[in-house]
DNA sequence: TATGAATGAGAATTCATTCAT
DNA sequence: TATGAATGAATTCTCATTCAT
């Protein structure tokens, strides 16, 4: 971008030299780079060239791969959400008491949040379209039964053992626990503007989750 | 260039009657115009020729009046915080008696977004670029320590009278109960989608709000 | 300009307590504000709205007075000739020695195209319009014939009294003089830039004088 | 939006033939149609769709390769500059007689600010702005110590022949000599109304060249 | 004589996308 | 698979000027 005219005129371009030939590498690295610049400026305000720029790879060679920038929102909408529910399968919840399961789901919604604030930035964006881009989606429903399924199983254990109430949705609780997280990270910025107090800061951090989770628990757990 | 002399020979054009000379009526339309449009594409993809049509203005006044697009966010969002504010006072909350008062406060939390889903919307905006227009407001600090005083009278006389748990932070719970409401109904597309279940359906409404008030409340009361 | 948006909305407006009427005054703040505008941005580049703000005046007003941006210019223009003019004929160069005439003649040049650098100024924009506004003029050549008259009336002198050489013309004799002024003064910047030399300090326009005057009366005197 | 399904049904339009893949002839093309639309109308005057159409060029293609119309002038200037000092170099004026060479350089000038009468009015242009674009070119002082080494080689040469008078400044002296010339030929419409006298006639330009010639050597050479 | 409100016609610049190799 | 060159359709913003009082 920078001085490029003129210099053309007269000194022989360096020609760059053209990105080795790896198709699964490049598409991996569109895909990072437009999930990082969805993520920082939304669907309309992305720039087809930063995300060529960032990935170092030709604007051409999006196209070549993903069509159009809509189609690219898709597939990184689609590789979010595998990424996020493959790391929850990870914690087991089915094999774990129920409250120290509950315990974990909200420690583990918080922390991803938080190593991941691309994540709703990028949901933001596509309610803002009615999930136009995700109803086109396949894989996605799929994705989510076995998470419902979890939350239900731990539920009822929690119940039969009598240590949690009954007649709780999972589905539900499930958007409660994610809705206290992401709802606290996503809008951090105008929270702390609006109440004039960083709740960013690693001791707000620590007082949030403890909240949340006396929150769920006070509500869950039988006295 | 073509033919300008013959224009007068054409009928006359129905020219648009020139907007009445009202200027506080055409800065409150075009703030309409601008949340609406704001609420509905965010920031980035709000176009100016769009406000200039909805508000029945001239392009041309919004900039006599508000000088540039990021100002003019910052208006609508200065006047949706004003907006919400104002009618959250109107709960008089300190009058009542403490459960009732949480419970209201939930309630009302939850319709005003379900009347305002442009709020949330504005908002997910302002977060994107990280609350930089609202730092620049003066008066939006200032709209919300009632609120927090309003909230830490509630818990206090719950504590006080022995029906709420003791140290609950009044910013914290605010946050919590706001995000249970917006976040449900920001994401509706999305999560609608990946659990395969409306979410906005009346039933689910009612099922929604019920949850809420059983989580905060199960969580505040003391058994 | 600053935050006109809004504060009509609830704040009653403080009304500018309307200008004094006073016509000349305004006309004269209107062609300094225009003088000072023109001079700074060209013709093309100057704003009316920022002569408006100059001259403290009501845009309107200066079409009521000037009619249009054009007009404008071409009273400035008016003006500037006047007042150079004007105060070289206070020179009395008719009465003064001949070498001595040519001296002062050079130096007042000098000296008014240092304090009054608007005037190149002016005039290249004029130029870049082939003179278009100022061949409308009535009064400038009439403005310029004395001018001649009096150098023409130096130079006779001089050759008559043997002291300068015979067949020079006082226009060219006039435009050089200027032009070793002007083009110096007017292209200070470039000139500084490329010559990587500091062209406005005071030692460089002392120089700059002698130089000039080395040259004209160099060539004028005979040996 | 109007019909668009019908425009197939139309006679084909005659697509402009997409212009040839050559980058330097496009960049060249840009910057010639550019050097003439910024001499004909000044920076503010410019305008970049003209200058397409001039370049026959795609508009968006100006900024693909000078990124703004900033740049695209400074590019301009340097152009410029470049082609000036290297025909000038062309002159050999070190290899010639010292009083040939003056009168040389002085016919030189005369007639490239004929030949090239958008030079000075570019220039004009950059004064207006202070130089600020040309203080942003790496190139240009290197453009110019050439030219300085050159003249004071005349100068000395001139001077230990006996021929010219010492002490003189080859910047001063350079100044003068492009005064003489550019001034006359940049302000000619201006003076030839205020002297009501036709200065680009025939007569008059081999007038105005001999009172050049005369004036300098009059000064240099000594008696 | 003076002013705030309003406007149409541009202006520079942006952007996703396609062409040609 | 990869790339530099090129483009049409917007998009924000500007500006001289006019309207209505």
């Amino acid at each position: 971008m920078v001085n490029k005219q003129i210099s053309s005129l007269r000194v022989a371009r360096p020609v760059a030299a053209p990105r080795q030939r790896d198709a699964d590498r490049s598409q991996r690295d569109i895909l990072d780079a437009a999930r990082d610049e969805f993520a920082l400026h939304g669907l309309a305000g992305a720039r087809m060239d930063r995300i060529a720029e960032r990935a170092a790879v030709n604007k051409r060679l999006i196209y070549y791969y993903f069509e159009s920038k809509e189609r690219l929102f898709l597939a990184v909408l689609e590789r979010v959400y595998e990424d996020i529910r493959s790391e929850e399968q990870q914690l087991n919840l089915t094999q774990i008491e129920p409250t120290e399961a509950i315990r974990r789901l909200i420690a583990f919604t918080w922390n991803y949040s938080i190593r991941h604030p691309e994540f709703q930035t990028l949901l933001n964006s596509e309610n803002l379209h009615r999930a136009r881009h995700l109803k086109q989606s396949a894989k996605v429903t799929a994705l989510h039964s076995p998470l419902v399924q979890t939350l239900a199983d731990v539920l009822e254990r929690g119940r039969q053992s009598g240590v949690f109430r009954a007649g709780v949705d999972p589905v539900q609780l499930y958007i409660s626990i994610a809705g206290l997280s992401y709802f606290y990270l996503g809008n951090v910025h105008t929270l702390s503007t609006i109440f004039d107090r960083p709740l960013l800061g690693p001791k707000a951090k620590v007082e949030r989750l403890s909240h949340m989770t006396d929150l769920v628990l006070g509500y869950l757990v039988r006295d």
